[in-house]
RNA sequence: GCGUCGGUGGUAGAGUGGUCAAUUACACCACGCUGUAAACGUGGCGCCCUUGCGGCUACGGAGGUUCGAAUCCUCCCCGGCGCA
C-alpha cells in the first residue's frame, strides 16, 4: 500500500549528511530541510494562521499532551488539529513524552532522575502513588506500562500507555504523529539512560503496532520513532539501530538539550537511520543548531524559542540576537533584521518594537514572534537552497561568521 | 494669621529610637529562555572602592537630646485640609 507519508531525496550535500527533499503528506508537500512551527495548545503563540504560507512555515506541531487536557473532543469534532487552527497545512503532534519528562522532574533546569521504582499495574488500571509522586514535587511516575501523572492544570489523575497516546493522536488526526517516548534527564546516569531507552524501544515497538493497527488512521497519518540514548553515544547508536529496524515512517531525535550534547554524536545517530526516511530533531532550533542538524543530516526541526523569544523581547538577526527592550533601541529606526524583508522588518523599526514591548502592548509579541519565525523558516530555505546549489558550506560558514551568540 | 495633618530613594508608598542604604510595588538597567506548567524568569537599581558581615553620604533644612535618630525635641522652609 502507498503509505500517507513519504519522503524523497532531491539533493545531498557531498562531504555531509546534509540533504534537501520533499516530504509528503496527505496536506500536501514539505520541503526541507524546514523549520516547523510550534503550535502546542493548536496556536503558534501570536501568529495568525493565515499568515503561516507567507512566513514560509510550512508545517506545524500541536502536542498531544495538552490538547488532551483541554479540548481533545473538540478538535475531534472539528475534524482534526489542522482543520480546527484553520489551516490547511500538514500538521504533527508531539506524543506527550516529553511532558512526561518536564512534569516528571519539575519545572526549570534543576532536572534529578526519575523515580525508577516499578509502580504495579492491575488489570490495565494505573496505581498510582500519589504521596511518592508529590512528596517530589513530581506530577508524573513513570512504570513500564505507561506513565501516571497529575494534570499541571487541575491535578486530576491520569494515566498515558503507548497505545493511549496512539489513540489520542489518532484523534487529533496530524498528518504525522510521533510514537510515545520517555525523555529522561540529560543528567541522568548511564544505567537509568540504558533502562529508559530500552523502555523506549519496547514503547516504540507498542506505539506502531497500535497506529499500524487501526485501518483508517494507517492510512491517513505517518508516524513517527523517536530516538533517545541522552548524552551517551553508544546508547544513541543502539537507539538508532534498533529504530531502524522498525518500520516507521520517519524519526525523530529526541532528548537534545544543547549542542554539548546530542548535536556532536547526530550525524553517527543519522549514519544508523534509514537514508530515505525523514528525520526530525525534536525541540532543537537556534539558528547555529540547523546548520549543524543540518550538515548531520537532520531534515527538520522544531522549537519553542522562535515565539517565546518573540514573547520575551528577543529578537534574531543576522548578526545574532538582540533583546529589543535595550535602551540602545529606543531611537534605532531601523528594521529588526535589514535582510530579512518579512511584513515586520519592512513596515516597523526597532525603535517601534522596542516602545511596543515597553508599554506592555500585545502588538509587541506578536511583531517579534511573526518576525522570529520568519527568521527561521527563511534561514532553512536558504540552506536548502544552498544544498540544491551545492554551496551548502559556503553559506554556513559565511552565516556563522556573521551570526554572534 | 490660627489650627491640624504631612514632607522617605525615579514614582507610589512602608518604616516611627538600634538588626535601615532603608519592606513592597511600579519604573528603570542587564541577562537568560531549545519536543512551551513560560506575554516568563533571574539579577541589579545612593556614591566610592583593594567588592568587604568595607568606607562615605543620605529619609525637606538647620540645630538639639541620646552610646545610637528616617524615627524624639526646637526653629525654619514647603504642601493638603479646616477656620479666619
Amino acid at each position: 500500500m502507498v503509505r500517507p507519508v513519504s519522503f524523497r531525496i532531491e539533493k545531498e550535500n557531498p562531504g555531509s549528511l546534509a540533504r534537501a527533499g520533499v516530504l509528503t503528506t496527505p496536506h500536501g508537500e514539505i520541503k526541507t530541510p524546514t523549520f516547523i512551527a510550534v503550535a502546542t495548545k493548536a496556536t503558534v503563540k501570536g501568529v495568525l494562521p493565515d499568515r503561516f504560507e507567507s512566513l514560509g512555515v510550512q508545517s506545524v506541531i500541536a502536542n498531544a499532551y495538552h490538547l488532551f487536557l483541554s479540548g481533545l473532543e473538540t478538535v475531534e469534532k472539528a475534524g482534526g488539529v489542522g482543520k480546527f487552527m484553520g489551516t490547511s497545512l500538514p500538521t504533527m503532534t508531539d506524543s506527550g513524552g516529553f511532558q512526561v519528562f518536564s512534569l516528571g522532574v519539575g519545572f526549570g533546569k534543576k532536572v534529578s532522575k526519575f523515580l525508577p521504582e516499578q509502580k504495579a499495574v492491575e488489570e490495565g488500571v494505573a496505581v498510582f502513588d500519589e504521596e511518592l509522586a508529590t512528596s517530589h514535587g513530581k506530577l508524573a511516575v513513570i512504570d513500564e506500562e505507561g506513565v501516571s501523572f497529575t494534570s499541571h492544570l487541575d491535578g486530576t489523575l491520569h494515566r498515558f500507555t503507548p497505545e493511549r497516546s496512539i489513540e489520542l493522536q489518532h484523534q487529533l488526526g496530524a498528518d504525522i504523529i510521533f510514537a510515545f517516548d520517555e525523555c529522561t534527564s540529560p543528567t541522568a546516569d548511564y544505567k537509568y539512560q540504558k533502562e529508559a531507552m530500552e523502555r523506549t524501544h519496547r514503547w516504540a515497538g507498542r506505539s506502531l503496532k497500535a497506529h499500524r493497527q487501526n485501518v483508517e488512521k494507517n492510512a491517513a497519518q505517518g508516524i513517527f520513532g523517536i530516538v533517545q540514548g541522552g548524552r551517551f553515544e553508544d546508547l544513541r547508536i543502539e537507539s538508532a539501530k534498533e529504530l531502524a529496524g522498525m518500520d516507521f515512517d520517519g524519526y525523530g531525535i529526541g532528548g537534545s538539550f544543547s549542542k554539548e550534547d546530542i548535536l556532536g554524536i547526530l550525524d553517527k545517530v543519522n549514519r544508523e537511520l534509514p537514508k530515505g526516511k525523514p528525520r526530525h530533531l525534536l525541540g532543537i532550533g537556534e539558528p547555529e543548531d540547523l546548520f549543524i542538524g543540518v550538515a548531520a543530516g537532520i531534515d527538520t526541526f522544531d522549537c519553542v524559542l522562535p515565539t517565546r523569544n518573540g514573547r520575551n523581547g528577543t529578537l534574531y538577526t543576522r548578526a545574532g540576537k538582540i533583546n529589543i527592550s535595550g535602551a540602545q533601541y529606543r531611537e534605532d529606526f531601523s528594521p529588526p533584521d535589514s535582510e530579512c524583508g518579512c511584513s515586520v522588518c519592512k513596515n516597523h523599526t526597532r525603535a517601534y518594537l522596542r516602545h511596543l514591548f515597553r508599554t506592555n502592548e500585545m502588538l509587541g509579541p506578536i511583531l517579534a514572534t511573526t518576525h522570529n519565525i520568519r527568521f527561521l523558516t527563511r534561514l532553512a530555505e536558504q540552506i536548502r537552497e544552498a544544498i540544491l546549489n551545492g554551496n551548502f558550506e559556503d553559506f554556513k560558514e559565511k552565516f556563522m561568521c556573521e551570526y554572534k551568540n
